[in-house]
DNA sequence: ATGGAAATGTTCAATGTCAAAATTTTTGAG
DNA sequence: CTCAAAAATTTTGACATTGAACATTTCCAT
């Protein structure tokens, strides 16, 4: 059975013979893979009235320690997003009461921000059922798939440079 | 050595020990392998004065067949975006003279697009140094791990319907 | 035949993103 | 001490995307 890179990869072999296009058939579905599970994940956040942002902007700062806390720089690299980016998100967080911003004490440049109580109750509530949901999205996969598909994607990262940025 | 997923994965283990978090280590893994690719064919296309989405858009018509038409819900379709925004898409590349858009002979409701002599010497010139710069990208991948991720990755797109929408 | 449903594109309003400029605060060299 | 450079964030402006509404054309069961 094809996918639809395979299907990709046979009209260049029909169209350019000459050319070399085996790396599509690695980054072609690495793309393809993370929409349509990005794609997943939405769909379940939206049933639980939470945009992906908002779950990703949540669970970042619930796991980055006991204070739940972050500054905007590391959070906007945490989330590869731009500072501008960010600072729309949180405003729009704030508003909906789910974390709270204020000044660092001791570096007045820096802006803190925390999880309040209710986005700490709603992060932690539904972090178990979105896990359990990701876990049927990749249910086409054996234990041992997984472990090698991770371990040839953290190799490939670690090639990238993708160690983190804490 | 611990890649950026393997430091979330750390972090959960110590805030939520009871939860079963290794879905993230696939998923989290292709979303950011995605993220780091798709910033370097940026980069590359960028130094040719192309936007990563014409480049798509060029290659997505020249690999359909010899003359290099399709109409615009196919094209939509294959470049996973919206019909909106693919009229817009196609506006642009018809202004800067890489495509032709007509009325489809014999459906009136189908607007065939193809790409101009220009519009296909630019993707035919670019479309094996693009594949060398992909190769570069993955260097940190010997060819066998190559194929394994690629064999993983297609089952896993397989399970989630991912075939070719022709 | 024919009238309603489906298919195909385009337009439009709302929203989100990024890059660059502006603002505020800190640091450090002289 | 002081002023210039660096750091962290916010603001601003341009632009792309989505989803919904709309117009046109085709299909099909009556």
């Amino acid at each position: 059975m094809d996918d639809a890179v395979d299907t990709m990869l046979g009209q260049w072999a029909c169209t350019r013979p000459d050319v070399d296009v085996s790396p599509l058939g690695v980054i072609g579905r690495v793309s393809r893979a993370s929409r349509l599970l990005e794609r997943g994940v939405k769909e379940f956040l939206g049933e639980h009235g939470l945009e992906a942002w908002e779950f990703d902007m949540l669970t970042t700062l619930l796991r980055s320690g006991d204070d739940a806390t972050m500054c905007m720089k590391d959070l906007s690299a945490a989330a590869m997003i731009s500072p501008g980016a960010l600072t729309n998100r949180m405003d729009r967080l704030v508003e909906r009461g789910l974390v709270d911003r204020r000044p660092a004490p001791g570096n007045r440049r820096m802006t803190l921000v925390t999880l309040t109580d209710e986005g700490r109750r709603l992060a932690n509530d539904l972090l178990e059922r979105h896990t359990a949901h990701e876990d049927r999205l990749l249910s086409g996969l054996s234990a041992t798939d997984r472990d090698a598909l991770a371990g040839l994607l953290r190799k490939l990262l670690l090639s990238m440079g993708d160690t983190a940025p804490l």
